[in-house]
RNA sequence: UGGGGAGUCGUCCAGUGGUAGGACGGCAGACUCUGGAUCUGCUUACAGGGGUUCGAAUCCUCUCUCCCCAGCCA
């Protein structure tokens, strides 16, 4: 991870001055925390890698943590994937794994202290009269009835909160702050609400749990977080979360903000992607199509790829929309360097060599066969050669011939010669329809003396091909994938954007004998086409892939405009 | 009409009183056994009006636009 004098962001500017000025004993401790009700999306990314990333810039630490305070949403299934993910991105928390509900008893005693200060009260104001008491944008609030409950009374009240007295929803605890203020997180906000729910790591110890503003400052402040950094959205209830920890005087944090992370052609909002899993829109979390982690792990990103973009996309505080272009290209960029090249053909067109010997039918019952040599990445020498058989029939790609080609189409035509990768020139010298005037079949010829790929008369030929011998290639599932919403920047109505081309599936590609033992999560370019993962659901001997993203393909661009 | 934020190329990010720059995208070209990769060039932006200043994207001021907040969600 080179860091080339990129300009720095505005929060590693107050981390650097804060360090200037000694402000917290030249420490810098932050902290991931994700509530696990769902799963990691490329948004969390960018959230991950700054926490992380500033962190490991500065000499310090990041915690995960989860903020567990609300047992009715959360799972552990949730848990597991976050920490999966998050390490899959290639961040360590080493033994620093925290859960807000590690502190439920600590946060129990802060209350406890808050209301012998009257700073805070047992209401029993049913939540449809908070609402109403809380006032609105324009108007103030009014103070609720048992807001000047005694000490005693509340202390009283809120021990038998703890114990289970009072039913869901009966009475909350209020934190006593200003029914007139223009910032509505400060009209007297809940603290706990009693929830007779069973959590997914405290079980049913607790029946009152605390609400995200209480948990969170002092969870920071227990952690001895520095820089708490959160989403803009956040930005309005600093002034709460500096209230609570004033208030008790304890070690403070300091909240900063920043603009989340928002991405063209999709949805990064918990509450969409969970509709779409739960309405069938996409298999599952983790269909390739989806934001999340796992859906992009499962597609073929690779952690260097998604880090690179977060770098890229910096931090700032205004509202943007990064172009999904830029993901892709972080992703060819990674890919290019590392992966395997192969051949692979997505929509099978026959190719006959007439004049290429057939063999001893006794020995070989099909065709001459010939090895050839193929480089293994052009980018990476390191990474040697292999040999591709060669024979007498072959299959290419339907798109790579034309029979009436327009003038900007260099691949294979009637009369026309092209070189097939790595192996020969050949001719298209005849055109084998069926009865509907399908294509069905090519014959061409080949010059035994460009064999390799190279012409010793240097001549040229505009295009060069990718095929597999027909004899030899293995039958190959591949999903292609394209965005999942039609739309740059879906509504809120955001179903009716869907894209309903976002999959196509290839059922009869012909891939090269070399791919015989690829294994799931492996990925390879199929030259010319793109970056390809293999796909779990791969299995008795039947690859399936995914079509990460498509190679820059600049003929696409030209027959476009074509049309 | 309350409170909190934000406005710079199509998009994202820099620039913090001294010629507005980078990346992605787009366009054009070079090169090429991937129409890939690589390389080169081009394109386009300081929300608006007033001020301060020799000089303003940067400072002051007024206006406009956009985003967030009325969960016992986070």
């Amino acid at each position: 991870m080179e860091n080339k004098e990129r300009p720095v962001d505005f929060i590693r500017e107050i981390i650097r001055e804060d360090l200037k000025n000694d402000k917290y004993d030249g420490m810098v401790h932050t902290r991931f925390p994700p509530e696990p009700n769902g799963y990691l999306h490329i948004g969390h990314a960018k959230s991950i890698c700054l926490n992380f990333g500033i962190a490991g810039e500065f000499n310090g630490l990041c915690n995960l943590r989860f903020d567990d305070t609300n047992p009715t949403k959360e799972e552990v299934e949730y848990v597991e994937s976050i920490k999966r993910d998050v390490s899959w991105l290639g961040f360590d928390w080493q033994e620093r794994e925290y859960y807000a509900s590690d502190y439920f008893e600590n946060l129990y005693e802060y209350a406890v202290e808050l209301i012998k200060k009257s700073k805070a009260y047992v209401c029993d104001l049913s939540s449809d009269e908070i609402r109403e008491y809380r006032g609105t944008l324009m108007e103030a609030g009014k103070e609720s009835p048992y807001r000047n409950r005694s000490v005693e009374e509340n202390l009283d009240l809120f021990e038998r909160m703890r114990k289970g007295e009072f039913p869901d929803g009966s009475r909350t605890l209020r934190a006593k702050i200003d029914m007139k203020s223009g910032n509505i997180n400060m009209r007297d906000p809940v603290m706990y609400r009693i929830l007779h729910a069973e959590h997914h790591r405290t079980g049913n110890k607790w029946c009152i749990y605390p609400m995200y503003d209480y948990a969170h400052c002092f969870s920071d402040s227990i952690e001895g977080i520095t820089h708490s950094i959160c989403t803009l959205e956040f930005e309005d209830h600093r002034p709460l979360y500096d209230w609570f920890l004033d208030q008790l005087g304890v070690y403070h944090p300091q909240q900063i903000e920043f603009a989340r992370l928002n991405l063209s052609h999709t949805v990064l909002s918990k509450r969409r992607l969970i509709q779409l899993v739960q309405e069938g829109n996409v298999r599952g979390w983790d269909d390739p199509r989806m934001p999340t982690l796992s859906g992009l792990r499962r597609r073929g990103y690779t952690p260097e790829a998604i880090r690179n973009f977060c770098d890229r996309i910096g931090v700032a505080k205004r509202d943007s929309t990064v172009d999904m272009a830029l993901l892709e290209f972080c992703l060819r960029e990674n890919l290019n360097k590392r992966s395997q090249r192969v051949m692979a053909v997505l929509k099978p067109l026959k190719l006959v060599i007439v004049n290429y010997p057939e063999g001893q039918p006794e020995e070989q019952p099909e065709n001459q066969v010939e090895e050839l040599d193929a480089i293994n990445n052009p980018e990476d020498p390191s990474m040697g050669t292999r040999k591709i058989p060669f024979s007498r029939v072959l299959y290419i790609e339907q798109d790579d011939f034309r029979e009436e080609p327009p003038k900007e189409f260099f691949r294979l035509a009637p009369g026309r010669e092209v070189r097939l990768r790595y192996a020969y020139f050949i001719k298209c010298v005849d055109v084998i329809k069926d009865k509907n005037g399908e294509i069905i079949e090519l014959h061409c010829t080949y010059d035994p003396a460009t064999r390799g790929g190279d012409s010793p008369d240097r001549r040229k030929v505009k295009a060069t091909i990718h095929w597999v011998s027909a004899s030899h290639s293995i039958e190959a599932e591949a999903r292609l994938y394209d965005h999942l919403f039609a739309v740059p920047s879906p509504g809120e109505d955001f179903k009716k954007d869907l894209n309903p081309k976002s999959l196509e599936i290839l059922l009869s590609c012909q891939v090269e004998p070399y791919l015989a033992h690829a294994k799931p999560g492996d990925i390879y370019q199929f030259e010319r086409q793109g970056y390809f993962c293999v796909d779990p659901d791969s299995s008795g001997g039947k690859l399936v892939f995914n079509r990460a993203t498509t190679l820059r393909d600049t003929w696409a661009k030209i027959e476009k405009r074509l049309k």
